[in-house]
DNA sequence: CGCTCTCTTTGCTTCAGGTCAAACAGTCTT
DNA sequence: AAGACTGTTTGACCTGAAGCAAAGAGAGCG
């Protein structure tokens, strides 16, 4: 296999702040995977052997409750560190990522996290601010679904994806990855027939605009006005 | 003032694996605040001056909305390292921590983040797993709120704070600080008037016994059941 | 091209839990 | 010990969203 191109990654947050000869080292002990749409990349509870970047395409990150009802944690999107479960030293992944278009990562070892960061401690200082970013997200997450009513939630959700993942076309941002009601649904703690429900009310509005697996939102600012104003 | 004790911070995960002298060293940095039953020790959106260790009491955390609604983001106890917004690149404190007893904290400048970590590279280790452990929480509680109904969401509330700040009392498990219904219901995401309910159902079961900001366990065998089974 | 699968829409019904309202009971104050 | 708070309980009512059911509609496949 060629050398993987530092160019791949020196621009990434977690690497910042580092010069060219240590992000090749650090690529050393790297190799790139392809993870086709649909294929799993971990499961949830499996032993967590590696920790990845993602370079290109889309993950998503879910779990599943004991009685089986399953909830997004979040996408990952290209730039992103994810599955450094043993960084906060666990032993298992507490998720299951999986590819929701064809996919290429940059994957490590899980034994070669303590060694880059003895080696390289501001992996350790961006690292936390990765993961309390996330940490952020997910109060974010946990304040709306306690105090906002359903349709807010779907707004933000889709604000927030948008952001993230959202590609310009002619007519609105666009989701740049298939996405379903019912993962919709289980980004916001409720249905697919009420995710429905509420996209058919929007599409009235020409708020957004959504097919199968597809969602363009046309007005983002009547949407997020939507998503702030108080319930009055 | 006297030099602070050692044997303080000795036993915290936060600094694990390293030697009194390095104690003592990051120590010199730390003054000691007594926080009065009900006082602030920050705010939401404060400039983050300063991040803590609680050596004694316990604190509130919590989000207030937009519209003034709150969540409890979490309760702080004895040895739990809080306010380290700075260490997550923040500028501001993303909540409100109130002391919900008289309390005292080693408090550090923020500004001294940045020196002792490059000093002890340890420290950032064990931060990532710190918060790492806090976004499992934050992620539990998602699924929750998502997927569980109030009273088994209220259930595994009571049963998280026994474990935390739990006293054994003759008759039971006792929550060691004063905690309303209010408190109970902005953890869960619900209304005071439902959590009341609950637990005046509870009472009558023998699961539980609680007053004014006072709850007792009974029956934590019985309560666990509750809080895991199927809604069948 | 037509069959099958998966995703989506929509109507109808139900109900958990929120809202509103009022009474009640510890605790603290003076 | 009377009054004022603050927290708790309970009842009556209402509604947002879930559950159930069934029909439609793209997309992929043989």
């Amino acid at each position: 296999m060629p050398n993987l191109d530092k160019s791949l990654i020196a621009d990434l947050p977690v690497f910042a702040g580092m010069t060219p000869d240590d992000l090749g080292d650090i690529l050393k002990e790297a190799q790139s995977i392809r993870y086709p749409k649909g294929s799993s990349v971990f499961q949830q509870d499996e032993e967590a052997h590696s920790f990845f970047i993602l370079l290109h395409g889309h993950l998503r990150v879910m779990k599943v409750t004991p009685d089986g009802q399953q909830v997004v944690v979040r996408f990952v999107n290209a730039g992103d560190l994810f599955g450094i479960a043993m960084a906060m030293a666990r032993k298992t992944y507490p998720a299951t990522a999986t590819a929701v278009v064809d996919s290429l990562a940059l994957v490590w070892p899980s034994a070669a996290w303590p060694r880059l960061v003895a080696k390289y401690p501001s992996l350790a200082v961006n690292t936390i601010q990765t993961v309390g970013s996330r940490l952020d997200d997910a109060h974010t997450r946990v304040v709306e679904i306690s105090t906002q009513q359903v349709e807010k939630r779907v707004a933000h959700a889709l604000l927030r994806l948008a952001q993230q993942a959202g590609r310009k076309s002619e007519d609105g941002i666009q989701i740049d990855f298939p996405i379903s009601r019912q993962d919709v649904a289980e980004m916001t703690g409720t249905t697919l027939h009420t995710v429905s429900r509420i996209l058919s009310g929007w599409e009235d509005q020409d708020l957004v605009e959504s097919g199968r697996q597809k969602i363009t939102i046309r007005n983002p600012h009547k949407l997020f006005m939507l998503a702030e104003r108080p319930v009055d």
